[in-house]
DNA sequence: ACCGATACAGAAACCGTATCCCATGCTTCC
DNA sequence: GGAAGCATGGGATACGGTTTCTGTATCGGT
């Protein structure tokens, strides 16, 4: 009384269906679609049109668990609205396609807690890797959960890729990715300061975030090379939006800080100065410089167009992919976390029109 | 010879092994994890045990074979890059998370073999629905390749959503999300008429592009409406990027063309037009008057702000889910394609600085 | 103290595909 | 002409879970 199958096409076909119709074995289907076995020409055919008729396709699950299956990375991304991270994306999706990856994006909203729940999915699903974007918070507990991530995910056949913020300490099974964030800043700075700007607004980003340590901790260095006095009071932290840096601006403003230059953390943060600036009348480049970094679109669709850190975010993307792939065909003398588990891209300064040398000193 | 699993552990750990661990079969472990049966205190806490010490996830694919797994929705859009669709998808990516759904992310970079490749492979994960994004290309073969996708997918227990497109034509199983594209744009051209703007340069995008043809209709409806007469020659198509803004901006003014306003059709391009007339010593909006579409966070962040009209893409991610979560749920008396298939959400002007009364009548 | 009901645990049957192993027919070589 | 070899196709099994079905111990009621 329990007919196991009806000959109507409830659901999806299956392979079975298809060995049916074609009358050959289900064996025989599985051959003529992977392509890995001599199978004769008739047989080809026959399989490929009821294939057409059914407009079969594979299950994906059944063949991942049956040993094939499509590797899959995971990109774990905070906002997916942030324009520099949709680029690291789109590098990692391109590479990805290019070798027939499947590649999956979640926003993690900087919720840690969301962040684990992903990381557990991804593990789940049994992706190739887990590509985790953006600067993180250098809060103490954060290097264990990594840790804990990195060896996670290593236990289950994958592997964690951090992009965008600094290497794990110890040995942990993580791949990072980096870019020379310090370096960039180092330049961006000296760039105003040969411009002969001595008082400068700089707004890093958030105290806590690994980039706009970094980014700052740059900027010190050129202040200190230039023999320029480097005023705590005047570095403002907060968040990398645009409100940000036009309140930033406004407050030093309204406190009659006087400065001809704003090094900001972020090209976004950059356009709130501007505004700012513009709203309280005074003019960029020619009362004061800007620049960005990231070197993001955005940046040169402000006028005056924004001169900027240009980060290499799309290839970055692809590096990460690369890494992945690399690792994973040549499974054999798996190296332990060397250094070659550390990759770095340059950076450089993007010369556009939002720096002027400052016109009168005013100190 | 042939041991079947070394007891160290060589891969990820499964069921089977958590099982013998506990000293319970592989079936009590299951009901431990999904927890819809009825199972003792001592048990599950003898489980729950040897899964953490393990460090246990199930695999993914194994549960959805079985029947169970977690429903996903697969978001294809044409260029991760774009500002608004992030927004979409950041809607779609939230509801699904709101219900423990799945979401991910494909790009098609406007490829249509690299769409029906997607296409196909979200059909073999065997996703709960695939949301389509953006505008269309109005091509004749447009209607054929939808239908076929929409059809295809309702035959494997899927479904297809169109979001921000027209609706497909005849009984098609698919899900329209919309927005009022015309009403936004005839409500936008309104704007600039009643501020007394009568020759105005239209941007609306490519020609064959859905969204383009309806912000242009809406404009030449409003046109109508103020009993303007509506110039073929003042409308000049192209993507909807920043380049083709500024582009034709300046081969206007090169040709000695003479309009007071510009109606961006998006918020991009008209970022390009202002930066087109700066460049030629014309202000904004005190000399030209520009507006937008789309109301992405850069129309706040311009200079002079830009007034534009709102798209709710947010939302209409959201309200995508939703509709393929409700049809998932009902699944008993399955409405046919009709009225309840299409949605469309409501769009307003946002009247920010870019607009002006025209000073000097010149023609 | 006996019987039926109930609560829980285990064995086994799938889910859809890939692949190993074996059977078969035909070619080729001595 | 018969044996060995090759090209193919089919049957069975494994992958890692979920779920149904079955069995046993415990509990309450009379």
């Amino acid at each position: 009384m329990s007919q196991r199958k009806v000959s109507g096409d409830a659901g999806r076909a299956t392979i079975r269906d298809v060995a049916e119709r074609a009358g050959v074995s289900v064996a025989s289907v599985s051959r003529v679609l992977s392509g890995n076995y001599p199978v004769s020409e008739d047989l080809r055919r026959r399989v490929m049109k009821v294939v057409r008729d059914l407009d079969y396709v594979t299950n994906a699950h059944a063949r991942s668990l049956a040993g094939g299956g499509t590797p899959t990375v995971a990109i774990l991304i905070n906002n997916i609205t942030g324009a520099a991270f949709a680029h690291v994306a789109k590098g990692v999706e391109g590479a990805a396609t290019l070798r027939g990856w499947l590649s999956l994006v979640g926003t993690t909203g900087d919720d840690p807690e969301r962040e684990l729940a992903l990381v557990n999915l991804m593990r789940q699903q049994g992706v190739a890797a887990v590509v985790l974007l953006g600067g993180a918070y250098d809060y103490d507990e954060y290097q264990l959960r990594m840790a804990r991530f990195a060896r996670s995910l290593d236990a289950a056949g994958s592997h964690l890729v951090l992009v965008g913020r600094p290497p794990l300490e110890g040995d942990v099974p993580a791949t990072t990715v980096d870019y020379d964030n310090e370096g960039g800043a180092y330049a961006m700075a000296s760039h105003l300061l040969s411009a002969g700007h001595r008082r400068v607004l700089v707004l890093p980003g958030h105290a806590e975030l690994t980039t706009a340590q970094g980014r700052l901790k740059g900027a010190r260095r050129a202040f200190d090379a230039y023999g320029v006095p480097f005023e705590p009071d005047m570095v403002r932290h907060g968040p990398y939006d645009y409100e940000h840096g036009y309140e930033a601006v406004e407050e030093a403003l309204a406190e009659g800080m006087e400065f001809t230059a704003v090094l900001a953390g972020t090209d976004v943060v950059a356009a709130g100065a501007m505004q700012a600036l513009r709203a309280a009348g005074l003019r960029v480049p020619e009362d004061v410089s800007i620049v960005g970094y990231d070197d993001i679109p955005l940046a040169s669709q402000l006028t005056p167009q924004l001169t900027t850190v240009h980060v290499p975010y799309e290839e970055m993307g692809r590096v990460a992919l690369r890494a992945v792939a690399d690792r994973r065909e040549g499974g054999t003398g798996r190296r332990k976390g060397g250094d070659g588990d550390h990759l770095v891209l340059g950076t450089h300064v993007v010369v556009r029109n939002s720096v002027r040398p400052p016109t009168a000193r005013r100190d």
